[in-house]
DNA sequence: AGTAATCCCTGGCAGC
DNA sequence: TGCTGCCAGGGATTAC
């Protein structure tokens, strides 16, 4: 579940390693995950290229090289990583004391890892996704433009993108819950269940919350308390609850500071008592009813087994 | 067009 | 201990 601000950590600690590295071999281990163009063409494109750009928009990594454009999609869990030559692998996976969940941390390729870029310097970057649910692509220079699982995505956080208008604009009409929105990336670009779970909370709104039903307070509300949730996220370098690493293969530390999400059962932080879990746009949501009422000025009695 | 359901995939885990 | 079935969920696709 790598959202804004763990693509962004990632992107961070990539900048740092990979740019200006020029690819000597390019390793394709599972079709599955190469969406275009098809996989027998990748190794001659991408030999000799330099990569000259790393940025990021919602959730996706940008790679720009000399004559082409990288774009990959983490799905669930996938971890994109620097390998360096001259670092000590870690011959056993790394275990994080909170989950007991496996960590990748830098090793060799294994079953999971299904592509590899390779530079000229004997160093990789190795990609590791577990559900095989991430996405690359690769596009010349023109070809670009057509894509429109980039070019279709909302406002980008921490741009001038993201303004007030805009946030209004997109919420208009709508008359989906407002947790449904905020997940899909045509409305604001980056969220995930996580921060999204993360944002009602700071708002004081319950997930079902109708679009058409949110006051102007409301609406500021949310549109303040979502980059502060993504701030957070990556002020701690992610949230890591079961596969996220970043470019160095280490966790993150943002779970510990989550306030609804997964915690389920446990206290809220802000009246103490017991946060929910309901379904919502078949994802597991999290909040607490009397902080976040389905009925605005009615503390809300959500019940748990019921599914939207 | 907007909204909702289905599917993809693996590993952790509860239950027996 | 080993098996079975459920669950996690981003987003493309399909159905309505």
């Amino acid at each position: 579940m790598p959202e804004l601000p763990e693509v962004e950590t990632i992107r961070i600690g990539l900048a740092g390693s990979v740019l200006g590295k020029t690819i000597s071999k390019v390793t394709i281990r599972n079709r599955r995950i190469v969406v275009r163009p098809q996989p027998g063409r990748w190794p001659r494109a991408l030999k000799a290229q330099t990569i000259r750009q790393i940025s990021r928009r919602g959730k996706f990594l940008l790679f720009t090289t000399d004559h082409f454009r990288l774009l990959v999609h983490l799905g669930m869990t996938g971890q994109l990583t620097y390998r360096d030559k001259s670092r000590i692998d870690d011959p056993n996976f790394f275990v994080h004391p909170l989950t007991g969940l496996q960590k990748a941390r830098q090793h060799a390729v294994d079953k999971h890892t299904h592509l590899s870029l390779y530079f000229t310097d004997g160093n990789a970057m190795h990609y590791r996704d577990i559900r095989q649910f991430g996405k690359w692509r690769l596009y010349g220079m023109e070809e670009f433009k057509q894509a429109k699982e980039y070019w279709s995505l909302g406002i980008e956080p921490f741009t001038s993108q993201y303004s007030w208008a805009r946030f209004l604009a997109g919420l208009e009409g709508r008359k989906t819950p407002i947790k449904s929105l905020l997940l899909n990336q045509r409305f604001v670009a980056g969220l995930g269940n996580i921060y999204v779970d993360e944002a009602l909370f700071e708002a004081g709104l319950h997930p079902l919350r109708l679009c058409e039903s949110l006051t102007e307070e409301d609406k500021r509300k949310l549109f303040r308390s979502i980059p502060r949730v993504l701030k957070r996220g990556l002020r701690y370098g992610g949230t890591s609850f079961q596969n996220y690493v970043n470019a160095r293969g280490e966790a993150g530390a943002n779970q510990e500071r989550l306030r609804v999400y997964g915690r389920s059962g446990k206290p809220c932080r802000r009246c103490r008592s017991p946060v929910s879990r309901i379904v919502v746009s078949q994802r597991g949501s999290h909040f607490c009813a009397r902080c976040q009422p389905r009925e605005p000025g009615i503390e809300g009695a959500a019940k748990s087994e019921t599914k939207y």
